[in-house]
DNA sequence: TTTT
DNA sequence: TTTT
């Protein structure tokens, strides 16, 4: 009886930050930004263009495809949830950081674009991931993750 | 070439506070819940519900039906963008909030659970708002608002 | 590279039809109204509501839940993908239907207001659905359900 | 108390139909694909990509922005609502088309890619729209529309 | 820190 | 601070 759904197209600000668990879990993190235009309101008032920028937490397979494909400046599609996550800074102060948490992910833009990722674009490895079952998100993913024991 | 779009379904934490600005227009801020349902992995970890409370912002025809309608544990559909504002606390530490920003919202559940908004329901001012143009969200309200001098 | 995504808030048209194919696996189907407001345009032309019936179809756990909650009036929030079927009528005409495919469904308004799915509202059988695992959407399910061998 | 909300990313198929009513309102149709992507369902069944074909209806400003840079093979989102239309063929029967009615819509991939709309990209006619308010989608439009009494 |  |  609750929905908290995200739908973002923007702009990778940098490399991905993967990492990957104990439990060889891979978690990517990278932030997106998102840009509203420029207008002018009914009273003549300039308004600037305004970006905005989101914390993006992957999870298994769509981190693994992040880490494949995504690189600083890649055009992206994230679905995902809000969370805001709460923690103590050096003076111990409680501080809040939000962050979407992505359940799904495409790589926008066309194909020879996506390039860039170099190290991936090799012959038997398709410049363009097809994201079929091994690799997908959360959804296959879960399914054929045996050890799953994290709280997300 | 952007898109930062958020819908949210959940129940409103506290009554809103609603707020007349110098040119008038209608500001209006409360907390909404959202709920994770609780699982458990298929390693047998049990997952608790985990709630969500999203800073809501309305303004001009949606914050004036929030005033008569919007109450505490109203459920609602909102739809908006994420917006995160920084500012400076007393120790001079710059520090961010996060507030979704709503251009659309519907009040959920039947009609005569909407009561509760007692000095509301009388009987030329319908409990379930018409919502028509004069005091609809953010697309009819920009046509109607002469003055219109915000950055948003 | 790709995205079909719907989301539709609105009232149950008439009570699911519920079928159980030979592997067990459970369809639903049902039509939900979901209803534009009338309005009045800037030349002053009055434009009166307007219901839009959509066709709803659910697999599996959604279905399931749909068969114990579901009714008609039900006020329900769902999210899929559309897809149109091509078929041939008796006059040999081919003709075209478009449905909702569900992979996920809210049941909204207050808990007591569920009821009227009266057989199930015993009192080991929870009249709002937990929804935990075995009974969950397309995602879970799709990770417990070992014959899956229908193209969906 | 409802809501119609369809959001797609595909690519177009033809060149947009592109139509001026007789108030100087602009219209454009035109397909949109999305492609399903292939899968293996855990029974080892392999399901091939399937290609959903949606009909896009764009009015006024959104039209003119298509008119200028949306060509076949142009990728686009678009965020809108599903219309289903009767109309009586020739045979007397009564035939039911939906349609997606478009609120948004955003080029996507980079600005270079998106020429191919040769005629357009003039010196002062910018490859990329700047959709500022006079060309905007449904809402700055509404304000700036003193004729407008369609039924939509 | 992206992109336009 | 909501709701289930």
């Amino acid at each position: 009886m609750s929905v908290n759904k995200v739908i973002l197209i923007g702009n990778v600000g940098k490399d991905p930050d993967i990492r990957y668990l104990d439990n060889n879990v891979c978690v990517a993190n990278f932030p997106l930004a998102t840009t509203d235009r420029a207008y002018t309101t009914r009273a003549g008032v300039q308004i600037p263009e305004k970006t905005e920028w989101h914390n993006i937490v992957l999870w298994r397979g769509l981190a693994e495809i992040a880490e494949k494909y995504v690189r600083k400046g890649t055009q992206l599609y994230i679905e995902g949830k809000i969370r805001t996550r709460s923690w103590v800074d050096q003076s111990n102060i409680t501080r809040y950081t939000t962050e979407i948490y992505a359940d799904n992910m495409e790589l926008l833009g066309r194909k020879n674009e996506q390039i860039g990722a170099s190290p991936v674009s090799q012959i038997d490895n398709p410049v363009q991931p097809s994201l079929t079952s091994p690799v997908q998100g959360s959804n296959v993913d879960s399914g054929n993750n045996d050890i799953d024991d994290l709280p997300f």
